[in-house]
Formats: C-alpha cells, sequence, structure tokens
DNA sequence: GATCTCACG
DNA sequence: ACGTACGTGAGATCC
C-alpha cells in the first residue's frame, strides 16, 4: 500500500473560499468566511483521503491576488481584499494550532513548491493529492499525483479529480503538453505573453500534432493557420521565454522532511480554542470534547425518593440564585410519570457545586415537582432559566421581579446570532463545552448549572454593556407580557374562514384556466422558473429584470408588463389570489386550537433591532393594504361579551427621528400636529403648503419613508419610478430643508463606526462589523443600517414599555379584557364590553406616555367587532 | 436547503 | 464601478 500525501496550495484555496463563501464576521468584527470555507475544504479532502502526510503551502510574496471568479477580469492583478488580506495570519495560526506543516519560501512561487514537494513524494513511491484552485497545476499531473480542483456550488463543495489521463481526456493534450499549449496561448493574469493570434484553441491543435513548440518550430512553415505561422517565426524567442514561465519547477531548492508533514490528530485544544474564537460553531463538532475537562460534571447528582427531593428543595430554598432546566426526558423514564408536554425531568443547581436532575416517578411527578419549583419561586431571589417563557406556564408564582431569562440576557449581549441555547451560552460566556452526545440527565444538570453560573457573568456584561435597566426594566419583564399575550391567544372563526378559501380556490381554478388558455399551454403558474420560460421566451415579452437564477417574475417587473399584456394582469391576479389562499385561508386554519382560538408565539430574540416577531404563524402580517386580503381580518374577532380596541402609534419612527434630531422644524411640526407629508411635499417640491398636490404628497411620504431605512437615491428611485438624479435631488432639497436631520443621520453612521455599534434611545446596541467593510456595498447597507436600527429599535423599545404598562394596569385593575397581538406599532386588545372606556383610556394613556420625548406620541384607536373593523 | 415571491410594519 | 432601500415569516418550487 502506497502512503499517501496531501498537498495543499494555501493562497489558492484561501482565495477561492473567501469568493465562494458569503460574508461571515465573528462576534469581535474579524472575517472569517475564507478562513470558514478553507477548513471545509480541506476537512473533505482528509475525511476521504486520510492522508499519512498533510502540508499546506503558502507564497510569501503574494501582495495580489488573481480575481478567477471574474470573467471579464483580464491583465494586471487586482490588490488583495482586506477582508481576504486580513485572514492570511488566521489561518496560519489555525493550522499550527492543528499541528499542520506549513510550508513558505520567499521568493517562491506556490505552483513551484507544489511542483517540487509532488515530485519528490512520487518519486519516494507515494501517491500525491494536489489541491488547488489553480488550473495551471494540471501539468504536475501523473499517474500518481492527483490534481483535485474544488468548487463551491450553492454551499456543496464538489472537488474536479486529474490524474494525466484526465487531463488528456478533457483538454486533448497530456499534462507536459499543456505547459507547450499555454506557452502558445499566454496567460494575461500571469504575465505569459505567449505569441499573439494565437488561442486557446489554435494552441491545443498545433500542441496536438506536434506535442511541444520546439518541433512545431520545426515545421512553422507547415502551420496552419498562416497567422499562427507566422507570428512563431517572427516571436520565437517570446514563445521560448514562455514556456519557461509557463513550466512549473520540480527541482526548487526547499529543504522538506517529511516526517515534518505526518498527518496525525488535528483536533487539539489550542484549536479548539481558536475555532471557539473564530465562531465555527459547527466545525466544533469534530472535537472530542471529552478531552476537554472541566470539573463540573463531578457534582451532577440523580436525586429520586420523596424525602431526597424534599430536602434538596428546603436546601435551595436558602440560596440566593437558583438555574432551573425542564427536559423532555427520552430516557428511562416511565413515560406513566411523564407530562402530557413531554417533560420527564427538572434539574436544579442552587450552589455551584450542588447541581442535581430529578427524574419524574412515582414519588415525585411532573406536576409535584413544578409546584416545588414555583414555591422556590417565591423564595429565592432570583431564578434563573435558559428560555424562560417557554416554562412559565408552571411557575405561576415567579415573576419579573426574580425570573431571569439568561437566553434574552445573551440576545442584547449579541442579538445577531440565528438561534440562541444553553449550550452556546454555556460556550461563550462560561468557557465550558458541553458535549451534544450526553444522557438527558446530565444535559439537564448542565442546562441548570448554565442559568446559575452565567447570571453574574451575564449582569455584569450587561453593565458593561449599558443595557442592565434595557434588560432588568425593559426586556425581563416583557418576557412575562408576552407569554400571557401567547396564552391569551386570538379567536378565528374557522368556518367563515374556510368559505373565504373557498371562495379564493373557485376563482383560482378560474384564472388557471384563463392563463393556461392565454399562454397556448399548461404549466406551473407558481414556478417562477416555468412562468419565467413562458412570459420571456414563448411570449417574447421584454424582460426587465434578471434574478440569479434567471428571469425576474416578481410583481414590480410584471406590473409594467400587465398594461400590455392582459396574462400578466391575470397572473397578478392569480398570485394574489394564490398567496392569500395558501397563507392565510388554509395556512392559518391550520393553527386553530381546540379553544378556537390562535396562539402565535412572540418572539424576543430574533430580530437584529429588538423588535417582536411572530411565528406559528405570523399574525404581524395579516393583509391590510389589499382591500381582498384585508377582509381576512374580519375572522379574527373578540370572544363573547367583548369588543376589539386597536391602537396604534402615528408615525412614531418620524416622530423619534424628530426627537433624537432636535430638527426644530421637525419638532415644531409634530407640536403643532401637522400633516408632516404634506408639509415635505411643501419645502421639498418648493411649493405653498396648501398647494402640495396628491402626487407630491404621496412622493413626499416616500422619502420620509425613506430617510427612516436610511436614505439612497437609488432605493428612492426604485420606489418612486423616477430617475435616480430625480430621487438624488428630492434627497437634497429634504436635507437642506431639514439640516438637523442630515446632521443626526451623519453621526449615526460615524458614531456607529467608531464605537463598531448603533444604539437605541435606551441603550439597546446593534454590533455592525459590516461598516468596516472594504466592499462598497456591504459598508453602503452598513451606513442604512446604521441610521434605521437607532430609529426602528427605539420605537420598539418604546412599544414594549407600553406593552408591558398595559398589561400591568389591565392586571392591577383586575379587568377581564386582554391584549393579545402587538404588530410593530400596533396593540390589538380583546375588551370586555363593560369594560371598553376605560380600557381606551388605559391604552391611550399608557402609549402616549410609554417615553417622554420632545414631540408628542398620538395614538390612533379604532374598535370593532372584528379585526377588519377595528383597523 | 436554497431561492423566489409576497404579506406586514 | 460597485448594484440597494430597513426589519420580519411563510409557502411553493426545485435541486
Amino acid at each position: 500500500m502506497r502512503d499517501k500525501i496531501v498537498l495543499i496550495d494555501g493562497h489558492s484555496i484561501l482565495n477561492r473560499a473567501f469568493y465562494g463563501v458569503p460574508d461571515l464576521t465573528n462576534s469581535e468584527g474579524l472575517h472569517t468566511n475564507a478562513v470558514y470555507g478553507f477548513l471545509n475544504i480541506m476537512f473533505k479532502i482528509l475525511d476521504e483521503e486520510k492522508p499519512e502526510y498533510l502540508t499546506v503551502t503558502f507564497d510569501v510574496h503574494a501582495p495580489t491576488f488573481r480575481h478567477e471568479m471574474f470573467a471579464d477580469y483580464k491583465g494586471t492583478r487586482k490588490p488583495m481584499a482586506e477582508e481576504l488580506r486580513q485572514q492570511v495570519p488566521v489561518i496560519k495560526d489555525v493550522l499550527r494550532a492543528m499541528h499542520i506543516e506549513v510550508i513558505e519560501k520567499a521568493g517562491l512561487e506556490a505552483d513551484d513548491l507544489l511542483g517540487t514537494l509532488s515530485h519528490r513524494c512520487e518519486e519516494k513511491g507515494m501517491d500525491v493529492s494536489i489541491i488547488s484552485g489553480d488550473r495551471d497545476t494540471l501539468q504536475l499531473a501523473t499517474e500518481h499525483i492527483k490534481i483535485r480542483i474544488p468548487k463551491t456550488k450553492q454551499g456543496k463543495t464538489e472537488v474536479e479529480d486529474y490524474y494525466a489521463a484526465d487531463v488528456q481526456e478533457r483538454y486533448g493534450v497530456t499534462p507536459k503538453e499543456f505547459i507547450d499549449v499555454k506557452a502558445l496561448m499566454g496567460d494575461t493574469a500571469d504575465n505569459i505573453p505567449g505569441v499573439p493570434g494565437v488561442g486557446e484553441k489554435t494552441a491545443t491543435k498545433i500542441i496536438q500534432q506536434y506535442q511541444t513548440i520546439e518541433n512545431a518550430y520545426e515545421h512553422v512553415d507547415e502551420l496552419k493557420p498562416p497567422r499562427a505561422s507566422k507570428n512563431l517565426k517572427e516571436f520565437w524567442e517570446q514563445a521560448q521565454l514562455s514556456k519557461t514561465l509557463a513550466t512549473i519547477k520540480l527541482d526548487a531548492d526547499i529543504t522538506f522532511e517529511l516526517e515534518n508533514a505526518r498527518h496525525e490528530n488535528p483536533y487539539t485544544k489550542e484549536a479548539h480554542e481558536l475555532f471557539q474564537r473564530l465562531e465555527f460553531k459547527n466545525l466544533l463538532g469534530r472535537f472530542d470534547v471529552e478531552a476537554s475537562v472541566n470539573d463540573v460534571e463531578k457534582y451532577f447528582r440523580e436525586v429520586t425518593g420523596k424525602e431526597e427531593i424534599e430536602k434538596v428543595f428546603k436546601e435551595a430554598e436558602k440560596a440566593e440564585t437558583v438555574g432551573v432546566a425542564f427536559s423532555k426526558d427520552a430516557g428511562n423514564v416511565l413515560p406513566l410519570f411523564a407530562h402530557a408536554s413531554g417533560y420527564g425531568r427538572v434539574s436544579l443547581c442552587y450552589e455551584a457545586e450542588k447541581i442535581v436532575t430529578i427524574p419524574c416517578d412515582m414519588d415525585a411527578d411532573f406536576e409535584y415537582l413544578t409546584g416545588k419549583l414555583s414555591h422556590l419561586a417565591k423564595s429565592v431571589k432570583c431564578f434563573s432559566m435558559c428560555g424562560l417563557k417557554e416554562y412559565l406556564e408552571w411557575l405561576p408564582e415567579l415573576t419579573s421581579e426574580n425570573g431571569f431569562d439568561a437566553i434574552v440576557a445573551a440576545y442584547l449581549l449579541n442579538p445577531l446570532k440565528n438561534d440562541y441555547n444553553a449550550e452556546d451560552v454555556a460556550r461563550e460566556h462560561l468557557n465550558l463545552l458541553i458535549d451534544e452526545k450526553l444522557d438527558e440527565g446530565t444535559k439537564s444538570c448542565y442546562e441548570a448549572y448554565t442559568a446559575y453560573a452565567c447570571v453574574p457573568v451575564l449582569e455584569k456584561k450587561l453593565e458593561e454593556n449599558g443595557m442592565f435597566r434595557l434588560f432588568n426594566e425593559i426586556e425581563m419583564p416583557l418576557v412575562f407580557t408576552l407569554y400571557d399575550m401567547e396564552q391569551a391567544g386570538v379567536k378565528v372563526e374557522g368556518e367563515e374562514l374556510k368559505r373565504y378559501g373557498e371562495e379564493l380556490g373557485a376563482r383560482i381554478i378560474e384564472l388557471e384556466k384563463e392563463i393556461y388558455e392565454m399562454a397556448g399551454e399548461e404549466f406551473n403558474i407558481n414556478s417562477p422558473k416555468q412562468l419565467g420560460v413562458i412570459l420571456f421566451e414563448k411570449l417574447e415579452m421584454p424582460h426587465a429584470k434578471k434574478t440569479k437564477t434567471g428571469y425576474s417574475t416578481a410583481a414590480d417587473v410584471l406590473d409594467k408588463l400587465a398594461p400590455e399584456y392582459p396574462i400578466v394582469a391575470k397572473i397578478l391576479e392569480y398570485r394574489q389570489l394564490a398567496k392569500l389562499k395558501s397563507t392565510y385561508a388554509d395556512g392559518l386554519a391550520n393553527y386553530i386550537g381546540m379553544d378556537g382560538r390562535i396562539h402565535s408565539k412572540f418572539n424576543q430574540t430574533i430580530t437584529a433591532t429588538g423588535r417582536i416577531s411572530s411565528t406559528e404563524p405570523n399574525l404581524q402580517n395579516i393583509p391590510v393594504r389589499m382591500e381582498l386580503g384585508r377582509l381576512i381580518r374580519k375572522v379574527f374577532v373578540p370572544k363573547e361579551g367583548c369588543v376589539f380596541v386597536d391602537a396604534d402609534y402615528s408615525q412614531i419612527e418620524l416622530r423619534i427621528l424628530a426627537h433624537c434630531s432636535g430638527d426644530e422644524q421637525l419638532i415644531q411640526a409634530y407640536r403643532e400636529a401637522r400633516d408632516i407629508h404634506r408639509m415635505t411635499a411643501s419645502q421639498v417640491f418648493h411649493v405653498p403648503f396648501d398647494e402640495v398636490t396628491d402626487l407630491q404628497r404621496r412622493n413626499a411620504k416616500a422619502v420620509n419613508f425613506g430617510i427612516v431605512y436610511g436614505i439612497s437615491s437609488f432605493g428612492l428611485s426604485q420606489d418612486l419610478s423616477i430617475s435616480r438624479k430625480e430621487a438624488a435631488q428630492y434627497i437634497e432639497h429634504y436635507f437642506e430643508s431639514y439640516p438637523g436631520i442630515k446632521t443626526f443621520l451623519d453621526k449615526c453612521v460615524s458614531d456607529a463606526k467608531e464605537k463598531g455599534y448603533a444604539e437605541t434611545l435606551y441603550g439597546r446596541r446593534r454590533p455592525m462589523p459590516e461598516l468596516k467593510s472594504s466592499n462598497f456595498m456591504q459598508r453602503s447597507f452598513g451606513e442604512r443600517v446604521a441610521m434605521n436600527a437607532p430609529i426602528q429599535g427605539t420605537a420598539a423599545d418604546i412599544i414594549k414599555i407600553a406593552m408591558i404598562h398595559v398589561n400591568e394596569e389591565l392586571k392591577k385593575r383586575n379587568l377581564k379584557s386582554r391584549m393579545i397581538l402587538q404588530v410593530h406599532d400596533e396593540l390589538l386588545i380583546e375588551a370586555d364590553e363593560t369594560e371598553l372606556e376605560e380600557v381606551q383610556q388605559i391604552l391611550q394613556d399608557k402609549m402616549e406616555h410609554a417615553a417622554e420625548l420632545l414631540v408628542p406620541l398620538s395614538v390612533d384607536m379604532h374598535t370593532g367587532k372584528n379585526w377588519y373593523e377595528a383597523k
């Protein structure tokens, strides 16, 4: 059996990875996508090949890089992107930590290193795999040297393999002849001149016939086409030079000790720490966690028997802080004693060395244990869990005074993550690794311990980041508010909804028929791909836009075609109805519970800005803009004896902008309750206030929206279907009229650049690594976000405060009315008819006084027997 | 699982 | 020159 060595072309693969993997950044703001992509490719190769030896080569002098991704790029080298440059030392650190040999030699091209190493290894009788993104290395392929070129396709890495025979098959020449082909055709990127007028086709033909340029030169008069014959004669010296340049050295002067390249366990402790810092979560699974010792586990204890359990709780009651975890035990616990919800175990940590897990059994079933916990909640100062809201059902005695949610705290500290869980909190904040393959009891102990131990750590970090009050006074109380809303749910008329869906269905079938007839064939209208072919190929419509994968058939494109092509209008109508039926009519029906109500989830740890999100189902995007869709709201009804009260903030984001910017004009306008869009129109278009046309007001409104989004002339021009120039002019006039706003928005960007995060009025932070990007698009995005996040985030803060106050007031007064929905700037209350006026007064008061700004907060309120009427 | 489209603020 | 408005969630298609 031949030994095998894998040689990785470091810069080439790093470069591939950089352009193939979307931008990733760790919480320190360090770009990591190239390193991540590199490691993925490397691990894939190692898993496949299991080589005895492994070496990564870097050419030291690589200040510039060829852009292989862009076909239009030719000629001189472009400087390496800053985001890539900063990752070069990182990958070297990672490799060092993994004990993988790195070979660099000043003045030597990576190709020559690879050539020499592969050649030497082959002579020693080894199999060699060269991993490179550079096709020049194909000349190195032999029977025993395999060239492997990784391709990143939609997140998946595929590898093209070339032995000598494969090169012959693919390119029609042998690897050695490949050099001569290149000598003739040249390579601008590598500064190889080649022979003028000879391209790939001609070069290949000539070499297929004559094998080498020398042989071709001997028969130079027979060469075809005549141009090649003439030029080879004329540029013979240049051709010879080109061949030298194109030839990869096999005998470079380097010292290489094979034993240094021996591939042993790369999963070292140092590498693990580095991977953690880089936040390569799904690569951490490769490490053997057992190796990294922690001494927490030895304090884990399983407790059974009523006497023992009582003893534990008695001890726990004396603690200031307890960490608690519920576990869905799939193991040994008799299902008989588990709860219907699936919980079969609770765990408790009340000192760093007192960590117990209690399986539900005949002595102590789930209700008994949660009863003990709820009782415990009355005596401790801090009752901490990971994801508190999920468990409040079982802890009726817990209040926002002493409840602590580690997950919510972790979210505030970094709101950009996709998901939050106990393992991550332990790793990031306690530097504690939790094995994924643990039994339920141990895992549950870890979670309880994490909830316990992270309290002081997270509190300190919140304090340091100026978010202590935000956490204690807004986010934690909100956990309880959201829980109440989820419990309350909203009543939905199932029968009505069904009828609505059926009506839509009937119309959809009609439309389908008409569309098929007009198209002349049947196809899947829901498939953008098929639809694109019908519209833009078969019916030859002018296609305005393209997406990555084909034609865009988005509504704004179709809107422009609709006046001229009746079928497009039908398709738009079909789309609208199909959406209403699938997402809303049918979609919502699936969520109606036994109580006739929908209990949507309100998520507190999703958005980057601090907004709440709603899922299963999303009740924050129920149609309202179009009448047909809006009708859906008629099926959302209050329960018997109740009415809906819907209250929404009027232009809260613009008011926040007025406050934060201190712009005199805008503040004055809001104090006088003037029509802001009309005023803007008057200023931007230089017309008297009373002479503003509807169109001007509409456009001004779009400008105001744009300001909040972090305006760009392009975005505004798209929205208003005007030229970019015009849009830029609107913006210019706007900033002339409101100089305070311009100053404020500029400050948002410069502050965020300086601090690395954007901040709301209440101290909520959004980290902003994008602002450091050298990529124009990403940086511009960062700038828009830096303008938008403080405004959108402050609005989110304010309505959260209002929600907490409204909910508290309803409870305090023992009212039967319940807050049931939040839609970003809107609250929906199911109000008992006898309490209607009181509820209206509470809503108005608490919403308008949630924050005291330089401008009044104004609330619009409506009542009705369904959501349609109340909006 | 990625992509496209579209519903909301 | 680059190629976009800010923030979400869900359904359908297609690989």
